[in-house]
DNA sequence: AAGGTTTTCGCAAAGCTTTGCGTTTAAAAA
DNA sequence: TTTTTAAACGCAAAGCTTTGCGAAAACCTT
């Protein structure tokens, strides 16, 4: 096994001069005559010399890590929010440490005590499905750890968060359903605690009432936000006295569901039933017939994120700054009779 | 700014004891006396100690970290593979720093550079399709740090690997193809230099001579593997004086791409032209018609290159083992006329 | 030439943990 | 009672870097 890193020491050994002096000619310091540095400089090229981050981080106490958590890696959302992280992290000079709860309240608590033993310098956070309680993230509050939440978020915590305008999204595709001739508008929604759920409700009430249209209950069906549940709650739309003829799903997966579910069912799509999602996905466009969906800014809600991150680093304390990024409308035929 | 973590100087302090007590009472050395010990351990219990990994990877000069270098994240294929090596790296109490090279060589030389700077114990990489040099591997073999490749391997570096059955899988398509009644199959491969692209041509090339069909180098095409140059493939392909009459990718990207620009062309999928693809996308299954593909393991190919990795470790050696895992073949509609 | 400056470098501590070895104290043996 | 042995704990070094401060040497001033 050879040594794979070389040390300031090992310079210092072989120049027959002290560490410190080593150190201090690799940042030109003024202490340190002009040709010893140039000397020690080209050593440390030579050698291929980068200093231990591990000395460092123990040292300026700082490891240069941030936590992220979120509840499936595997999907573009996800993955592309991480990317947008990444991007800002790395302009930082910082790495992240992926955890993924898979929707799960306690892959999540032991995610942030991983972390945290870790030495992350802070988390960014999207909760999961079944986080109801926030007991996990108040040590952080307290300790004055840097937390960030993004998509959905705890509304009782101090902390910064983005979110997309899920409320406006939801509005403008009731609008739009009922302008292409929709009278009967279904949501299938996620679990009724996570505030994107909320506010997408919120927003679908609102699009109703602007509409003229009355509420009817029974045409807003909760899942948890897998395949098979989005599936059963598109059945159960289905199998309603009266149909819908316009679903929309609170997010990507939900929507395929139910567009898999409402062909199995013999229904054309749109003429029978419209069909929209939220995703950016670039399968929306070759699934047949493309889904019209809000397109999710999900590459910068990480980098928002990222950056309210940096802000709590910098002001070493809690912002509590809410960042919200507008989601625009994009008509496919999915719902265009 | 509070203090974050204790250590085990502030336990020592607090109770009167030297450091190497406290660090000896947590380990239940039996030079500690146990009712010393018991005090030590409820501290440290009530204090939330936890170890600090800077100061023990400086001890003992590791720091738990693997590289990973994907072309692109953000993809369902990347994000699988790499949920599987973080699973098994999670067990060794490890965890991985993620570094895209989104296809770029130079990104990838720079990602390997940085991730060494950070001092990550090996790599566990997929080559960009760019890479046709490979001097920044080469210090890794010499210098004896891991290195694990997966899918898009070097052939020439003495390193283990894992890739899948690409040549068997090309092979069934194509009988497959051949048995549904086409006899002019083409095929969108990769960039020329890259492994995968090699094996899959020898499997389509074999496929063809097992059903006595002649091999037309004109239906076999070149891409960058991005979504425009695949759709450009494609257009090459249906602008042929004899079209195809099935079409297979090298991937899902480009497979997704074929099918959106042979629907552009008035084409029926699959009576005019069968479509397949290399993939295990869920999506394959929401596109219309379902898209017939090889189901490529993606999760276990990254538990795979992470357990090459840990022998690499555990061995302090390279142990070059090649690691083949097969593919299955899963017909939808696309190609079943 | 003697005292004062400046230049150039080294010492050592801090950050945290582990561990070989030495030291103290008490108990056991002679 | 003296010596031996065991039990219980502390010292200090190593791993790597930064940096305040002290020290030596060289230079300059008068």
């Amino acid at each position: 096994m050879s040594k794979r890193h070389i040390s300031l020491k090992d310079l210092a050994k072989e120049l027959s001069v002290s560490i410190s002096t080593v150190s201090r000619a690799l940042k030109n310091h003024p202490d340190i005559s002009p040709e010893l540095t140039l000397k020690i400089q080209a050593l440390a090229r030579e050698r291929n010399y980068s200093p231990n981050p591990l000395a460092m981080g123990l040292l300026r106490q700082q490891t240069k890590m941030i936590g992220v958590i979120v509840p499936d890696i595997n999907t573009h959302f996800y993955s592309s929010i991480i990317s947008g992280i990444e991007k800002v992290a790395k302009e930082h000079g910082y790495f992240i440490v992926i955890a993924s709860s898979n929707e799960s309240m306690q892959k999540e608590v032991e995610a942030v005590e991983n972390l945290l033993k870790s030495r992350v310098e802070g988390l960014i956070v999207c909760l999961s499905q079944e986080t109801n309680n926030f007991s996990h993230f108040e040590r952080l509050v307290t300790n004055e750890i840097p937390l960030v939440f993004f998509d959905r978020i705890c509304e009782t915590l101090r902390v910064p968060a983005v979110l997309a305008n899920g409320q406006d999204a939801t509005k403008k595709i009731t609008k739009h359903f009922f302008e292409n001739g929709c009278r009967r508008i279904a949501y299938i929604s996620g679990p009724e605690h996570l505030n994107i759920s909320q506010n997408r409700k919120i927003g679908y009430l609102n699009g109703l009432k602007e509409c003229g249209l009355e509420y009817d209950e029974r045409m807003m069906v909760h899942c948890n936000l897998s395949i098979e549940e989005a599936k059963k709650a598109t059945r159960q739309l289905l199998q309603l006295p009266e149909k819908p003829d316009a679903i929309f799903g609170i997010n990507d997966t939900v929507a395929f569901a139910a567009m898999i579910e409402v062909k199995k069912h013999g229904l054309k799509i749109p003429d029978d039933i419209s069909l929209a999602g939220f995703t950016d996905e670039f399968h929306s466009i070759v699934v047949d017939p493309p889904l019209t969906s809000v397109s999710h800014p999900t590459f910068s809600m990480g980098e928002e994120a990222a950056n309210l991150f940096f802000e709590s680093i910098e002001k070493g304390q809690n912002i509590h700054k809410r960042v919200m990024l507008p989601i625009d409308l994009v008509v496919r035929n999915s719902s265009v009779k």
